[in-house]
DNA sequence: CGTATAATTGATAGAAATCAAGTATCGTGG
DNA sequence: CCACGATACTTGATTTCTATCAATTATACG
């Protein structure tokens, strides 16, 4: 295991603030959502880049709360092509898809060294009744990624190659900029082009192409698993897509 | 609007016990969640094929569920295509996902004429509250709903058309044997090639030759708005994906 | 009975996959 | 410190799939 993926640069939250980050977005935690969040938490795990987070044997379904580093979940297909469903950062609860089937359809794969904690689901029932205000905040994350999957359908769907890269650029610079003070422009992103080709529906030879476009358009650069925006404004209008905003809705439970 | 959508052949559930069904796949409700739930409801209306569910200016965010008939969310491009990226058949609450973000990125449409009912959020909110087991079960809804647009996603990126509408079908027969006591081989489906196309990422012209061929093959027919399945194993075949088994989880809230 | 919507068919063009081969980069161990 | 193997990246040629275009035929509905 490399120390990428457990460095801290500047600028960057400290672990556990990256970690409630997410739930805060939409409303305040009490103290009492803290504890009741920290008291979730079971040991903590390490794993390298590539392997497995999830066993396959894991019959009493855990979920995983992702420290440090990023993880893809992915689906291999009868016709043995692997396609990334979705990217997690820091703070994102791996394994609730699972939940409602009775066998997994995807795995959960560490796309850099991370760290992360597994968690009991029980634990997550229990939530449901003793922190409602909590529960309704992870129900709220969760219909977020359901948002956050319907774009990526849409434009797996009607978009070229190109914009889907454009908006999944996009929308990795948002994500990241949640776990940071400022809004970093450059940041690090662990992906290989294989990856992005798998995450955006592209064979890694297109997606090639489309990155030495990208670079020759001074679009972006891809260098040492840092992506940096050099042209943040021609992106979004390649991409086609909006800046996400999450609502802060006034009808949170108390 | 014409009558379709409000009929009801022999075998399938009446209209209450559909809406339920989707909950209690997962777990038996209460005497006292369904009394939650009934109180939720709110005024019942009716949409003719092809119209918006939800108003441009629904500031105050509502849900909706749908009682009758067959619905879809709808994501417009910036090259202006339409891509559907759920369907909803009875049962379902359409509007979850909007909860998370500031601007809805998708239109709710009616595919068939409906009949449905709006729920105000805030009902939701106390929902959590008051009956953490029903909540649950909502939260497990959702998170079968994250799998099926994982799979969704994964066969976009990586499946030809031709798997992709064989898959549509086979989740589309298993949705629909849920609302009915048996598991009718032939049922009513009211998509236009358009809208199947506008499901799966192809275009209306392709999506006809894909019919025309699977049913020379003998593995379907569609005759007025009517799918029958003829020969399921062989689709299950070219659609490349297991049967969809909702778990019966242990550790439910009670 | 006419008009709009939906389904159908063939021809052409474009996007992206696959194939094939070569180059760079990086971590490892001698 | 360098050589080595493995992984990642790069490039051009060819093939496959699917969109688009253009027209025609059915079907539904007022």
């Amino acid at each position: 295991m490399t120390k990428e993926g457990t460095k801290a640069p500047s600028g960057e939250l400290d672990p556990r603030e990256q970690v409630v980050s997410r739930l805060t977005g939409f409303g305040d935690l009490l103290d009492d959502d803290i504890h009741q969040l920290a008291a979730m938490g079971g040991p903590v795990r390490q794993l390298a880049r590539g392997e497995e987070i999830r066993a396959e044997d894991d019959a009493p379904a855990r979920l995983h709360l992702l420290i440090q580093g990023w993880a893809a979940s992915a689906i291999t297909l009868a016709n043995g092509s692997r396609q990334l469903t979705a990217v997690s950062l820091p703070g994102d609860v791996l394994g609730l898809p699972t939940l409602a089937i009775e066998q997994p359809i995807d795995t959960l794969v560490a796309l850099s060294d991370v760290v992360l904690c597994d968690i009991p689901v029980d634990k997550l029932a229990e939530l449901f009744c003793v922190a409602p205000r909590l529960a309704f905040l992870m129900f709220l994350v969760s219909q977020e990624e359901r948002s956050l999957a319907m774009e990526r359908i849409a434009l797996m769907g009607k978009a070229p190659a190109r914009t889907r890269l454009a908006a999944l650029f996009v929308r990795l610079h948002e994500r990241n900029s949640q776990l940071s003070v400022e809004e970093p422009l450059s940041f690090f992103m662990p992906l290989t082009q294989k990856d992005m080709g798998d995450l955006i529906g592209a064979s890694a030879v297109h997606l090639n192409k489309l990155v030495r476009d990208f670079r020759k358009e001074g679009l972006i650069e891809i260098e040492k698993r840092f992506l940096t925006i050099h042209d943040h404004p021609v992106l979004l209008e390649t991409a086609g897509v909006v800046k996400w905003r999450r609502s802060q809705p006034a009808w949170i439970p108390s």
